[in-house]
DNA sequence: CTTGTGATTGTTGTC
DNA sequence: GACAACAATCACAAG
C-alpha cells in the first residue's frame, strides 16, 4: 500500500489570504511548468457536459458542481484522466530537464537564452 | 530521511 | 489581463 505516511500533504486550507493567486510571476527565469493535474483533463472533457445540462452555470456553478462530480467518479473513471495526467508529466520532465541543462550548465553564453520578456 | 511549501494547470464569465 | 472556487500534483527546499 501507498505509504501514506505523510498524510499532511495537501495544503492549508486558507490559501485564498490575499493577493495574488494566479499567474504568478515566475520566480525562476526558465520555469519548468510543472504538469497538468488530471482535473485539468478532467474539465476540459467535462466542462462540456457540464455546461450542456448547466448553460446558466457560470464559474461558480461549474466549478463547484465539476469538483462534486469529479468526486463522485471512480478512479477507473478519473483513470483516463489521471492517465493524460501522467503522459503530460512526463512532457513537463522533458520541461525540467531542459531548465536544470540551463541553469546548471551555463555557460553563459549566448545563446538564445531568453526571449522577451 | 522526512516533512512542508510553493508554484503550476485548466474551466467559465465579467470588468 | 486578472481573478474567482474547485482539485491534483509533485518537484524542489529545507530540517
Amino acid at each position: 500500500m501507498p505509504k501514506e505516511a505523510t498524510k499532511s500533504t495537501r495544503r492549508k486550507a486558507a490559501d485564498k489570504e490575499k493577493g495574488g493567486r494566479a499567474s504568478k510571476a515566475k520566480k525562476d527565469k526558465n520555469a519548468p511548468k510543472r504538469a497538468l493535474s488530471a482535473y485539468m483533463f478532467f474539465s476540459q472533457d467535462w466542462r462540456e457536459r457540464v455546461k450542456a445540462e448547466n448553460p446558466d452555470a457560470g464559474f461558480g456553478e461549474i466549478g463547484k458542481l465539476l469538483g462534486t462530480k469529479w468526486k463522485e467518479l471512480n478512479e477507473e473513471e478519473k483513470k483516463p484522466y489521471v492517465q493524460q495526467a501522467e503522459k503530460d508529466r512526463e512532457r513537463a520532465d522533458k520541461e525540467k530537464k531542459d531548465y536544470d541543462k540551463k541553469k546548471t550548465a551555463d555557460s553563459g553564453s549566448a545563446d538564445g537564452e531568453d526571449d522577451d520578456e
